[in-house]
DNA sequence: GAATCATAAC
DNA sequence: GAATCATAAC
């Protein structure tokens, strides 16, 4: 079964800053910054339109194709990848990937009509929201009111009361969101599977946190959506991505002030864990 | 004498943005978003001209001359005021405000000529550089390798041998930088006091980086620059902000790319407080 | 999808 | 000074 990740916990907001630098080509022999500046600086001329032919679209297809080797796969069987987001936007984010060529090219909202594969995602997902819960576990359980009982109780700080059973965990899989967006950027279908906290430093402006936190974001839940429900989905969207930003945990509308929500995120994350 | 800070450590890249937030006046009542966009959707305008007059650029003006009522300001005394920088770009970011009227709006590097005013400053500098260490020391010892001896024998986890004296701290002022900037954007004087790391959220762009480690930094200990020399400093900062960026701990030269910079100040940061 | 740079408006 | 939004180029 999936493995929730092994990463290091340390004083991060790019907890796997390791593994994408490691991924990164060296940087582009470019022209010598200043001298850039000297040609434009008279003569300033808009950039030429990209003939550049979309290739990062394709970013989730060595993750399917070649799972053995994709560093980013940490889980896989005959129907599914289970993956690391390469730019996570929460504590947690996985992304979970149907394998099947066909399935894989559909549009999610178009392939989750069918209830058979709706179904063996959900099996799937199930699965990888198990795993991701177990992470947050891993991580932030020493943080928590309610893990501490048990936790001092395992490590003999603490002794059972008579006819005391050893006391249940936190129900991480309640800070887990399991869905898809509405217009995917990448074209191989993927599910994400991501922590409730937005905590990272790689959520960095408004569509960041509303791809996951708006109507934009269809939970896995909802399907099948049904025409009505889908057409009303899109109506909702709009104004996409001019939409405030709501706070997941307290319901505060922060508008368009990303970096005010920003630091009320940081605060949530913490009294979050505390929980 | 000025105390740091006793700000809570927490896992958090903003860890005065509890200040921040609480200084900050309520959102603009501004145009619902989604009307702006409809407003501009057939008929794009640019957005006049503003005819605002920058407020903006004397925001440090209370610090000097109502410290009794500033929160930023956690000394002062008649010459000085010593103030926690709103944004800090680092660990620890401290400013240094000289409270005399006419010296306050003179440029840094003109005041500095004067022997007399620079041997003060130094004088106060020092103080909050020494106090800056000690916030750095509080924070950070505990992950410290020149300071594990010295805390396990404080702890009780380790004895004295015979003759030995209490080993001592690590000297944290080595990681503290003080200066002035070339151009300054806020008009009453200051001088930074601030901790190499550059580890903080608020560090988004590369003007913050290269506003402290770049040739636009000019050390305190550096004056007097004489006429030569600013006028050395000016040409070698000529092409700014396009001047690469350059590790401040293993010079490794990030160019222009800022975001690598951040992950790589991360682990930086990590290896440090571990010295 | 990410990232650099430019531009208002404050 | 900070912050939102827009725009290339990849
Ligand atoms: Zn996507
Ligand atoms: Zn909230
Ligand atoms: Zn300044
Ligand atoms: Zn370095």
């Amino acid at each position: 079964m999936a493995e929730p990740p092994t990463t290091k916990t340390k004083n991060s907001t790019f907890s796997t800053a390791a593994l994408a630098a490691k991924k990164q080509t060296a940087f582009d022999s470019m022209m010598n910054a200043s001298k850039r500046k000297d040609l434009t600086a008279e003569s300033p001329q808009p950039r030429k339109k990209s003939t550049y032919q979309v290739s990062w679209r394709k970013l989730l297809g060595d993750a399917i194709d070649h799972p053995e080797r994709d560093s980013r796969v940490f889980y896989y069987d005959d129907d599914f990848s289970f993956v690391y987001d390469k730019y996570p936007k929460a504590s947690v984010h996985f992304l979970l990937l149907p394998r099947d060529k066909k399935l894989s090219m559909a549009h999610p909202l178009e392939a989750l009509k069918d209830p058979i594969f709706l179904a063996k995602v959900r099996v799937a997902a199930a699965k990888l929201k198990a795993s991701a819960a177990k992470e947050l576990q891993r991580r932030f359980a020493k943080f928590s009111k309610q893990e501490k009982r048990r936790l001092d109780i395992l490590n003999g700080v603490l002794e059972l009361d008579d006819d005391e059973g050893l006391p249940g965990s936190r129900d991480w899989e309640k800070g887990i969101r399991v869905g898809v967006h509405t217009h995917p950027s990448m074209e191989h279908m993927h599910i994400h599977v991501i922590s409730k906290d937005m905590f990272s430093g790689y959520l960095k402006h408004r569509k960041h946190y509303n791809s996951f936190h708006s109507r934009f974001f269809v939970n896995l839940e909802e399907f099948p959506l049904g025409e009505d429900g889908e057409n009303k989905r899109k109506r909702e969207i709009w104004h996409w991505p001019d939409v405030d930003m709501i706070c997941w945990r307290c319901g505060k509308n922060f508008k368009n002030k990303f970096t005010q929500l920003k630091i009320h995120l940081d605060e949530e994350f913490d009294e979050w864990k505390a929980e």
